[in-house]
DNA sequence: ACATTAACGGAGA
DNA sequence: TCTCCGTTAATGT
């Protein structure tokens, strides 16, 4: 961890969580003082699976992986965050622990909040409150879409929504270059890393995108959509 | 339709 | 050096 190029307070950031603009000037503040941001080297981790949840995070620079860890070592990609992202922990609430393991995938900076802080304001702030269940109900939203996908998808559709997401959430490009190894793309579609390699084969040979090495390019993105949807 | 295993070369620590 | 990664092919369920 190195303490360069932190940010000096939330009103002038750039990726704040959209959540902080219902907030009122004193609760921002409140906020901004309670503030711990801390820089994570690629590969690091910044929330530990089962280690008490004592606070929100927000990422401020860079991408981060969530991953559940498995039975027998094996790990579950839970979701990829972007910069603007909140990141409270499900157990928060409810049994105080992490539910998963937060890792640094490039290099990140993350702003640790005071949970108390936190929940304060979730209570004397009914827009922000509001603006919170949204963000968890969209997040619920998406892993229940995730389950499904991942039990009833055969691999070609699998890989191919998690080229689709990465492509429209992630890069917003057809043409990227992702920080996930072949290895992570399997813990993210539940496969092993060698069918990764595959069926990563078996799309290029058909013409619907290019992989070479890290640089994946979507050549027919129609193909890949239907591929996705038909599972 | 998948996982597993083995084998190999390369990169990086 | 050792370990992780990407890759291919053969074999097992």
């Amino acid at each position: 961890m190195s303490g360069k190029n932190l940010i000096n307070s939330c009103e002038n950031c750039e990726n704040c969580w959209k959540g902080f603009k219902c907030l009122t000037n004193a609760e921002i503040e409140l906020i901004n003082e309670n503030r711990y941001e801390a820089a994570f080297k690629p590969g690091e981790i910044i929330l530990k699976q089962g280690a008490p949840a004592s606070n929100a995070l927000f990422l401020a620079k860079g991408l981060a992986k969530s991953y559940i860890e498995g039975i027998g070592g094996k790990n579950l990609i839970i979701a990829i965050f972007q910069p603007g992202m909140l990141i409270l922990s499900p157990g928060a609430y409810v049994n105080s622990r992490h539910a998963y393991t937060v890792s640094a995938l490039t290099p990140v900076n993350a702003c640790f909040i005071n949970f108390d802080i936190f929940r304060q304001l979730v209570r004397s702030n009914a827009d922000f409150a509001e603006f919170l269940l949204e963000d968890f109900s969209r997040k619920s939203l998406i892993s229940n879409q995730r389950m499904v996908s991942l039990s009833q998808k055969k691999m070609q559709g699998r890989i191919a929504e998690a080229l689709l997401n990465l492509s429209d959430e992630v890069y917003r490009s057809d043409e990227f270059e992702i920080v996930l190894s072949r290895q992570e793309l399997g813990e993210m579609t539940n496969m092993v890393k060698e069918s990764v390699v595959r069926i990563l084969k078996e799309m290029e040979d058909a013409g619907i995108i290019s992989a070479v090495s890290s640089v994946i390019k979507i050549i027919d993105k129609a193909k890949l959509k239907e591929i996705s949807e038909k599972g």
